[in-house]
DNA sequence: TTTTTTTGTGTTATTTTAACACAATATAAT
DNA sequence: ATTATATTGTGTTAAAATAACACAAAAAAA
């Protein structure tokens, strides 16, 4: 039944979608100390995938990309950043056409899928705990998958989730990172070990206290009460403002 | 007749390319102190254009950077770089249309023409006074200009150059340049000045001297004999294996 | 009360950065 | 031939940044 979904959603696509382009958004969250990335696991199919789409023949693809992401996971406002155009031949081969599903779906859909694609990869960077991803009617799961052990992906979905943390690495030296990844309220040991997450290396904590604290985006509050048998940490919270400035004018950190 | 010569090209452009997406290549060169970009002056029209074209349906993106600067510009074995994928609607509305040499175009080309594109932008830099640029058949002339003083361009390639200008300025950070700018042998005052060129800031010499000497990618020569009224230079040129694992590997300097 | 763990902050050696200094020297001016 | 001018190679030094380690404070567990 799946392929009566694809079929009508594919059905005149040569007249409403940008033929030869599709996208791909590479979803970064942060969690129990891993990457992860939001992956849709295809119905019917036992493979996962970015979520992702075709760009309308009227539509902005910086638009698409938040029209698409609202469609396949309900996710809104999210801060997107295009970091590649994915350009080589026989990406999307295969997995279609060896697919026993493919001979279901209607002709206008086939011919549609079968084209060949460039795609061009987002990424965006988010709190886990603070959204709630609904696959849509075309994956039955959409799930949270830590980026070292991704499983079976379709096309070349794996490279494209390489290269966005790739991007997101490099940008750690430029840009600050964090508020979309932690709690409100956080410990700089928290963001510290968030940074330790995405370069994948150990820093010295009295060291990034002092470096992460120069940067004058974090506003400290309260000591923390609960918790661990240690002395309480104090909390700090992002200044919104002096960070926005910092991913806007970029700051060397790292 | 160009638009004969355009036709002819465009003929059977559906089959042949793939659509929706167009390449454009900012090609950077450096003389007399001004960073210039290669255009390509369109026959029977009075604007300028960056080196683009169009993706065969079998043809991997980066292949075809190549084979269209080849055939539109005359240069090869250039080191491209991929750095954006330009998006927006209505990017290329205008220019065509309006043209009083559109209806002389076949439908075909006027089809093809008339689609929505979206454009992948390449840069590359070269040295200037190495290569000589032939203009193809669409183009009337093939010209270095600085890119401080854009003539009228077609389409949103103002931007393009731009944007190409603000990587480069970004990758300096991280990346060493010089190899395809200056001639083999160089002194570092002129090295110099080409980073401030490119930065459009001055710097100090001595501490430059210094920096860019202990990135260990030079190589000293014989005292510059001829010249200036005043002391003679060391004459450096690059060491390339050092150079290219720089390049490769990255390494901060400004 | 003691132990364990982590925190906030301190110390210090080394390196990097930024700004300026000055003699050396190749040509031009006299 | 002498002096002036411009630019070079290198030196100096204060300030800032970096890296590695130190230690008492404190929250909870033992």
């Amino acid at each position: 039944m799946i392929e009566k979904k694809i079929s009508e959603y594919l059905e005149n696509a040569h007249e409403i979608f940008l033929p030869g382009v599709s996208l791909d958004v590479v979803i970064l969250g942060y969690s129990e100390n891993a990457i992860r990335v939001l992956l849709l696991k295809l119905k019917e199919y036992n493979l996962w995938a970015l979520p992702g789409g075709f760009i309308a023949k009227n539509e902005d693809v910086d638009a698409a990309t938040h029209k698409i992401v609202k469609e396949r996971t309900g996710l809104e406002k999210l801060y997107f950043n295009q970091f590649h155009l994915f350009g080589k031949t026989g990406r999307n081969a295969s997995f279609l056409q060896e697919s026993s599903h493919a001979a279901k779906l209607s002709a206008d859909a086939r011919n549609w899928l079968n084209q060949r694609f460039v795609t061009v990869g987002y990424f965006a960077l988010v709190r886990i705990d603070q959204v709630v991803p609904q696959p849509d009617i075309l994956s039955e799961a959409c799930d949270w998958l830590p980026v070292d052990q991704l499983p079976a992906t379709i096309l070349d979905h794996h490279e494209i989730v390489n290269t966005a943390i790739g991007h997101v690495r490099r940008q750690l030296n430029y840009f600050p990172v964090g508020l979309n990844l932690l709690p409100e309220r956080f410990t700089i040991s928290e963001l510290q070990r968030l940074y330790e997450c995405i370069l994948n290396q150990k820093m010295d904590r009295g060291n990034f206290q002092r470096k992460i604290l120069k940067l004058d985006i974090l506003v400290r509050l309260e000591k923390l009460k609960t918790g661990g048998a240690h002395k309480a940490p104090y909390l700090y919270r992002f200044d919104r403002d002096k960070y926005q400035h910092k991913i806007q004018h970029g700051i060397g950190f790292i």
